[in-house]
DNA sequence: GGTAATGGTGACCAGGTGGTCACTTTTGTA
DNA sequence: TACAAAAGTGACCACCTGGTCACCATTACC
């Protein structure tokens, strides 16, 4: 396998971002199994022979595509984490707008992301999902206890149902961003990043309540 | 087709049980397209051409399973908009617990809406969603509504933000409830109805903290 | 110019899909 | 018992799928 990457990856740039962004297109719209080959090659103009050289099979081609996307969603979350600023809720605001940026770079690969949550036979989900779980619990575990430690959270707060509550409504936020369908029309209009800030104010000021010292 | 139809609804009970409840597993663990009409037949041990004389297509086949199932699930959250108790926090919680009774009473079909979420290439999706989705916005702004008069909720309250944070905590908390695997071991446990009852309390006070009036 | 390596091709394959229909079996009725 | 209506059957169909591989084209190197 490690030969057969080599081929593609020796590609022209050029060439390279079409195979994969139509590839990416195809699996964002139809899902894993649906998704077909012979669409991608046909979009593409080239034979089909030349992708399976390239990546061996139909999983091969999605766990590349997919792992690279996932490598560029690790990186503004720990900017976040390691920034020294100590305040909860701005945090919980910059996070925020992290998915939202993340959305508005990869699209696409959010939506495979969700279909992977409530598709069970994707390739890999067991485990990529379990990944992106314990990393998103770990992070907002540290937020909440430094939150609770610097006062600025209720003492008697549960953190397991914390996180619950931060995950849920963050979550859904960045699903209603990324599919507007989804709230109506609470959420619909990408283009405007003024509202979208506002709306991100509002759930982070939900949260605030919810969670925090009402001192 | 409704012809064909007849000929169903004049099989045994039982007959009829089986067949709706072996074409619902398929669907809730394949989704739509990657759902078999062999593979139920061959479960079933009976001819493909008798499926095929009942619901006409395949498509036929889910329409009628999943119509059948949606009407079920209007009624329990009737109830609770009717009842004339006026306490919103009550009607939450009470709402919360009616969606745990109806997975309880068709997990396979809140599987299959859930895939149905995500998954956009589902017969009927747009028809169907949009009136789930109606429904519920409407159902939480009569609550809400009802909620600020008594003054229970704050009055400086944004209904359309408020009606979202609901329904995002209400969704989530039933969909960690039917796929435990999305929040780790936050609601596992489905087998102990008193830890689900206080988790939905504990999000419920969350809502109290995040929408109730502070005095 | 010769030659080897690499990239590219598309007809072809086995297997699965939803769907059909001429046919047999069972049932209801008089 | 006779006969019609309804239920049930499974071989068959066209189509699409992921995947293969013998062959061709292009490039790089001496």
């Amino acid at each position: 396998m490690a030969t057969a990457q080599k081929t593609f990856e020796n590609l022209p740039d050029e060439k390279r971002e079409r195979v994969l962004s139509e590839a990416t297109r195809e699996f964002a719209d139809h899902g894993y199994h649906q998704a077909s080959v012979n669409r991608i090659v046909g979009r593409l103009g080239i034979a089909k022979g030349s992708l399976f050289k390239y990546f061996g099979n139909k999983q091969g081609l999605f766990e590349y595509l997919f792992g690279h996307a996932v490598s560029q969603f690790k990186r503004p979350l720990k900017e976040i984490r390691d920034t020294p600023s100590g305040d909860f809720f701005e945090r919980m605001y910059m996070s925020l707008m992290a998915g939202v940026d993340f959305i508005d770079a990869h699209p696409l690969i959010y939506r495979i992301y969700l279909k992977m949550l409530f598709q069970e036979n994707f390739p890999m989900r067991e485990t990529f999902l379990t990944e992106v779980r314990q990393a998103s619990t770990k992070y907002l575990r540290a937020l909440i206890a430094d939150g609770k430690e610097s006062g600025q959270l209720r003492n008697d707060l549960d953190p397991e149902m914390a996180v619950f509550h931060c995950n849920a409504i963050m979550d859904r936020f960045l699903q209603s961003y990324a599919m507007p369908s989804l709230d109506g029309d609470t959420l619909s209009d990408k283009a405007d990043r003024t509202t979208i800030e506002t709306k991100a104010r509002a759930v982070t000021e939900f949260i605030r309540h919810g969670l925090g010292n009402p001192s």
